[in-house]
DNA sequence: CCTCTAACGGACAGCGTTCTCCGTTTCGCT
DNA sequence: AGCGAAACGGAGAACGCTGTCCGTTAGAGG
């Protein structure tokens, strides 16, 4: 059995309509899951114009859909990221770009709660996401924390921390509210809430 | 009419099963909701030892039920919040409560969310105890603020911010974390994780 | 144009949860 | 002890959601 039968090419080029369908959940879930986190599978199906069968044979379940959106939002942060100018700022505007891409989804707040509940943990879906925007992360703080802006206790785990605090923020929010709130949290958790001290304590 | 009948105490008294079963429901409930926000209603009636019938004749959905524990809750943070004395530095004393108490249940995680959700919205079940955390919070703000100890430019509602950051630092967070993250991520709210400024900008 | 096959879609089985119905028990009073 | 009323408990109806089955459709190559 050298060759192939006629009908059955060896390695099947991906059918366009699979493709077309990929795409349109993935948008779709995209938009649904930027309101709420508890979308109905059959919601995403109905909005992207196929059948929930399609969705299945996509994803094999609910949170290989989630992680798949994520997915794709942390790849637009991460080309983002890339713009901005290496340094002891870098760390801080990085934040600021995460925290706007959560309020723009409830997929990456996914990714930041699996965070903090497992950290270590691999084997989940979304463990993959996690070590990315881990690693994102903490490219970014070793210079941050080298150059002294940041305070001189504080550890990637810390920085962590303040991401799982925006998700605080934004969640149960009404859109409309999530930008300014999250970026005011942001601007708390970087200087605090309390007088600027006089010295260094 | 002026007179009841023999065996129809005009106010009958609460009979001694009822008060029983209330306790054993809203200490079933409370034990739950220390462990995870999305407990089955079945689940607290089979901790109580009684029907599902009985917590529903006590409690008329889960909402109801969830508010009476918050409410609770509430009051024993009140209790405490009262040993603390008033002063500058009283705001942050009752934060470090509420966060505290914010870890042993998820009911007082409910009623952050609602606040931030609909911080005006009257109707709502959890309304009345969103009012009751806010002025608690704004009874303390204000000697804070006035003394100094606190930004100039904060107001209450950034404070309730803080809480709803710690709410999502102890969100799906295993229960043996939650202590030293909450705690760790309210320093760094009141604090701030950038180095500390030599002036006062 | 034809055929083969992979992909499709709607309907549905299964599950976990909320809330209710109704026969039975328990309380409190005489 | 006896009685009426109120509260109880288990069983189950109703519901929303997830994930699957199978007859039908449509893509790609000959």
């Amino acid at each position: 059995m050298p060759h192939v039968s006629p009908t059955t090419p060896a390695s099947a080029a991906v059918r366009s309509d699979v493709q077309r369908n990929r795409r349109a959940l993935l948008d779709a879930a995209r938009q649904l899951l930027a309101v709420r986190g508890d979308v109905p599978m059959y919601e995403v199906a109905r909005r992207a114009g196929v059948g929930q069968a399609t969705l299945y044979r996509h994803f094999p379940d609910r949170r290989a859909l989630i992680a798949a959106v994520a997915e794709e939002v942390l790849d637009a942060v991460e080309e983002e990221a890339a713009a901005i100018p290496p340094g002891p700022g870098a760390l801080e505007a990085l934040l600021r770009l995460i925290v706007a891409s959560m309020v723009r989804t409830h997929a990456l707040l996914q990714v930041v709660e699996d965070e903090s509940s497992n950290p270590r943990e691999p084997g989940t879906l979304l463990h993959g996401l996690v070590q990315r925007l881990l690693g994102m992360v903490a490219e970014r703080f070793a210079p941050a924390k080298a150059a002294g802006v940041l305070r001189q206790d504080l550890t990637v785990d810390d920085v962590m921390l303040v991401l799982g605090m925006a998700k605080g923020v934004i969640e149960g929010l009404p859109a409309d509210e999530r930008d300014a709130a999250s970026a005011r949290a942001l601007e708390l958790a970087l200087h605090g809430i309390l007088a600027p001290r006089r010295r260094g304590g």
